[in-house]
DNA sequence: CGCATAAGTTTGACGACTCAAACTCTAGGT
DNA sequence: ACCTAGAGTTTGAGTCGTCAAACTTATGCG
């Protein structure tokens, strides 16, 4: 609304890289390639939104969203997750290629239609790759999930978010029958090829890489074997 | 898509005025009014429309679109008109506030959501204001319909479009029960007044003047008096 | 006919966003 | 402690879309 499009996207990503960063700051590199924008023009579009209030940053240091940056960029991961369970719930998109149109659709989304999206979803609470949907007031309830990497052999569990969405991970799990909401076996660990070995339920045993395992957020069911 | 945001609106609105005009071109002064910009900026942006073959100009003479320009036109109108029938028949909103959200919308629907949108509404080919919805090869089939002022006292009749599409005549004809599809008869007509007098199925009677019901078109149904 | 007025055009400027390239600072390794 | 490679910043310039204001053209009224 207020903010351009372009403000949109620094602070979304702003806000992800932070999340994401140990420093709980984002680095200026980090934003411009974020953005796929030159470390000049992320400077200075920082420099705009300090001048906004909606982020900190001293020379040479790293960025950090004020209070207000905080909350827009909320704003901004509401609409782009709510427009994601929408294009897969609504209108079948595979969820491999969500995440491009909401890039360009989470900007065009008024109060208005967001709150009729959401009504139409059954205020949805996470999206179709088991991130969290912060709600209207900026409230985000993360999951409690562990890395599907550090479950041990036979174990069984629930697959409940995907890191990694990249479109072959995505479409590699799709094909394997790893979606949110499946649960899964563990079959074998080989630690020596860093390889574990899957059985969704329904589904035929597939191989990955521990890396990839770790990727993926599973919550261990009730073990009956 | 190659189009900017802002070509897409200045073709959008050159279709549109070029379409109700008697001489079938647009003038400046119309374009630079639809899109709430000052003529000389019209002027410019008529300009690069030229020099990317999607419109033809002389000097202080009208805008008419090409034939690459109106292909480019209506794909936008597809958009745009697809974006309103969701907006309506799926998330519930009232076809007065639909136009300016699709104003928007139709700027970040990609071909494989504007399809996947098509195929969800079953493929529909008139918008909540009945207007004709381009098909994806730019085919418009306009509906058969007269102005409702061309009827006669106990005609008969059933709405198929609405011409003004201000906010406050939308509203009032949702408040009388005249929406699209809704059968209706005359219930008298005061030449003098400039008034007609229209009872809606299932409603009570409405008063109209002349002009705005020339802005309501109907098809007449068989008259069973 | 002639000209005042409306319509359209041109010009110069600006804000938003971007890049390339020159520059400056920081931090880690010797 | 120093130096240098990498990270960050600044500068100058360009594109896009816009406006205000000066200017030009067409035309219809007297
Ligand atoms: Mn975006
Ligand atoms: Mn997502
Ligand atoms: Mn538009
Ligand atoms: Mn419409």
């Amino acid at each position: 609304m207020l903010a351009t499009e372009t403000v949109e996207n620094y602070l979304k990503a702003i806000y992800l890289l932070q999340r994401d960063a140990a420093a709980d700051e984002a680095s200026m590199g980090k934003i411009a390639a974020a953005l796929g924008v030159t470390a000049g023009t992320a400077t200075s579009m920082v420099k705009k939104l300090v001048a906004a209030r909606l982020a900190r940053h001293e020379r040479f240091g790293g960025v950090r969203l004020t209070t207000k940056g905080t909350r827009a960029a909320l704003d901004i991961l509401r609409r782009h997750r709510l427009v994601e369970t929408f294009l897969v719930d609504t209108l079948g998109l595979d969820w491999s290629v969500v995440h491009d149109e909401a890039e360009r659709l989470e900007h065009a989304i008024s109060p208005m239609v967001l709150d009729a999206l959401d009504r139409h979803l059954g205020r949805p609470a996470f999206d179709p790759h088991g991130d969290p949907i912060p709600r209207a007031d900026g409230a985000l309830q993360e999951s409690e999930a562990m890395p599907m990497s550090e479950l041990g052999s036979g174990d069984a569990a629930r697959l409940v978010r995907v890191l990694d969405q990249r479109g072959d991970s995505l479409r590699f799990l799709r094909a394997s029958g790893l979606k949110v909401g499946a649960t899964l076996r563990v079959v074998a660990i080989e630690p020596g090829a860093g390889v574990m070995r899957i059985r969704p339920d329904g589904g035929s045993i597939v191989s990955m890489s521990t890396t990839a395992a770790a990727r993926v957020l599973v919550r261990p069911t009730r073990s009956r074997h």
